[in-house]
RNA sequence: CGGGGCGUAGCGCAGUUUGGUAGCGCGCACGGUUCGGGACCGUGAGGUCGGAGGUUCGAAUCCUCUCGCCCCGACCA
């Protein structure tokens, strides 16, 4: 591509609006440009990119096994309606009518509709396992987009999806699909981990999060610095941390003033001048949530977080949403920061953590009141459940090594969805021995266009950004020098050169001075770019850069090409086999 | 949905407190000088001041309503 004639639209300054790196670094590099909230037009550059993820993902799942489909994104809601989500989904489902008034939604997922394709036609085991995928744009009415185009409510995603027999099939199925996402996400030049996750409100049981680790990442992960154990912190365990207060006698309970002081911190402050000692490890923390219509007390140390993940299993509940402050002055009787577990009439979770606290001060259910020297078994009853968000330090559940934190991007998430849809959806098959039975089926995720936002998030510098080379725009810029017709001329026949070979070549024939070439070049982050000048050129020299390198090199013009092609492959680039053989 | 902030030229901003006929930088067009890390001089084009209503002789500025965007939180198959 010639630079004068291309669609790269520039920016020097920083659009407001833009926060994160890569949202700043797309916009600015003319990738992409947005449209409304959460809504963005990918031009040229910023289509290319996505076309590289798009290739290297579609590889990987047809060499998987996986066939590739396409989806509506309009669809009737009756397919929703099927299995509840029409309502279930709430808010973030897109809904309109057409204009006899029938309703539609656009698609933010397509279990339904891949599962209606499928038991339209599959009816036998011979039929079986099936695995068919999509690259689509999904539409969810997002509560808060952000950060350009890492949160938006229309995205680009592949999704596929397998069928199989039996449980033990969808678990090879799914094993296939792992394996195919490692070698994704290792060819797109990121630094990923793979996590235990939620698998969310769609019933699934096996699953597990690819993440990409950055800094401003939407997701809590903790990783274990000994062994590969690595989690999302919604799923993550640990053992029990050895309790820091003894197991001494435990002096009568009694009650504190605590005027006005509700917080943890607050309280600590307050308490301890009279109560040496006091730290917010021997506090509890005693919080209410309201649980399928019940108030329950959930309570755990004073330094420590509620996973509300957690609490809803322990609880066997879909999920449980934080007391009201009305809520909690109705159960306990006090404002809210006075709460705890003695005297309350209600259901008590008590993380295992909190329950080891030999001398503990707690809210006392009165305003302006603790109680002081409290301990579970002896003063109040609780059922004991690990209902606590895992921190950095915490032992490894599975080698007892310190967890580290770390923050995620999302980019893929498989999972075993088991008969959730097909059992509702009448997806069904006959066995050998004829009896009918539902698909089991997994589902599998790429977040595309998140993962080109994820990449520059990890590829970056104050200059602009560093492609890998699998999925860069363009694998080398020309940069010719000056006004002399002869490095325009190099640039020239250079760029045929690598064309022939197959190289994607940016020609910076623009009339500019070099600061100007020299600028995009790094903002728009190809990976290798040419200097032509005059200088090197009377010696038959031109300079070789790598995006990511300080120095140039210098290499003989005839040379050059060669250079470049082995250069583009050596860093897991792919030369094009059409232009190769032009 | 709660809290905060912002809408003025393609982009970044000033002007709003104290009403008086819209300005700066970048970018863009033209001419000239420059040419290895976002050059300089000159000339010029470009604006429903987010929208509607109101107050006033007069509104970017004051009042009411409304729309949009960003950030924090809630939320996030």
């Amino acid at each position: 591509m010639r630079y004068s004639k291309a669609f790269i639209p520039t920016l020097k300054e920083v659009p407001k609006d833009a926060t994160t790196p890569s949202h700043v670094l797309l916009l600015r590099g003319g990738f992409v440009r947005m449209v409304g909230a959460g809504i963005y037009e990918m031009l040229p550059l910023g289509r290319r990119v996505l076309s590289k993820i798009e290739r290297t993902v579609r590889r990987e799942m047809d060499d998987a096994g996986a066939q590739e489909v396409l989806m509506p994104a309009l669809l009737p809601a009756e397919y929703f309606q099927e299995t509840g989500r029409y309502d279930s989904f709430g808010g973030a489902l897109f809904r309109l009518k057409d204009r006899k008034g029938a309703e539609y939604n656009l698609g933010p997922t397509h279990e339904e509709i891949i599962t209606d394709m499928v038991r339209r036609d599959v009816k036998s085991y011979r039929q079986l396992p099936l695995n068919l995928y999509q690259i689509q744009m999904k539409f969810r009415d997002e509560p808060r987009p952000r950060a350009g185009i890492l949160r938006c409510r229309e995205f680009l995603m592949k999704d596929a999806y397998s069928f199989d027999v039996d449980e033990a099939h969808a678990l090879e199925s799914y094993a296939v699909m792992r394996e195919a996402y490692h070698r994704i996400f290792k060819q797109l030049g990121l630094d990923y981990r793979v996590v235990a996750a939620d698998s969310g409100a769609m019933g699934g049981s096996t699953s597990a999060e690819f993440q990409v680790l950055v800094q401003t990442g939407e997701d809590s992960l903790v990783v274990c610095s000994s062994c590969d154990y690595a989690a999302n912190v919604e799923v993550a365990e640990t053992t029990l941390p050895t309790d820091a207060s003894s197991a001494d006698e435990t002096p009568d309970a009694t009650k504190v003033h605590t005027p006005g002081v509700g917080s943890i911190a607050d309280v600590v402050a307050f308490l301890t001048p009279t109560l040496p000692g006091i730290s917010p490890a021997r506090m509890l923390k005693s919080l209410l949530y309201t649980a399928d219509e019940r108030v329950v007390m959930a309570v755990v140390r004073g330094d420590d977080d509620v996973n509300e993940i957690r609490l809803a299993r322990a609880l066997g509940v879909s999920e449980v949403v934080l007391a009201s402050a009305e809520d909690v002055r109705k159960a306990t009787g006090a404002q809210v920061g006075f709460a705890g577990p003695v005297g309350f009439e209600g259901e008590i979770v008590l993380d295992p953590a909190a329950a080891a606290v030999a001398d503990a001060v707690i809210g006392a259910n009165e305003t302006d009141h603790h109680l002081a020297h409290v301990r579970h078994g002896r003063d109040f009853e609780g059922r004991v459940a690990s209902i606590r968000m895992v921190k950095e330090g915490d032992p490894c559940p599975s080698c007892g090594a310190e967890l580290r934190s770390f923050r995620g991007i999302e980019g893929g998430h498989v999972f075993v969805l088991g008969t959730h849809y097909s059992a509702k959806m009448g997806a069904t098959f006959l066995d050998p021995e004829g009896e009918e039975k539902p698909l089991v089926m997994g589902c599998y995720g790429i977040g595309v266009s998140r993962l080109m936002a994820a990449a520059i998030e990890q590829h970056h510098d104050d200059d602009g950004i560093l492609w890998p080379m699998s999925i860069a725009p363009y694998q080398v810029i020309l940069t010719p020098l000056g006004k002399e017709a002869g490095p325009l001329q190099a640039a020239e026949s250079l760029y045929d050169e690598l064309r022939a070979l197959g190289v994607e070549a940016l020609l910076d024939d623009r009339a500019e001075r070099p600061g100007v070439k020299f600028k995009d070049a790094d903002l728009l982050g190809i990976p290798l770019r040419v200097t032509i000048g005059q200088r090197g050129l009377d010696a038959g020299m031109l300079e070789l850069k790598r995006r990511d390198a300080k120095e140039a090199e210098k290499v003989p013009l005839a040379e050059t090409a060669a250079r470049v092609a082995t250069w583009v492959t050596g860093l897991g680039g792919e030369l094009s086999p059409r232009r190769a053989r032009a």
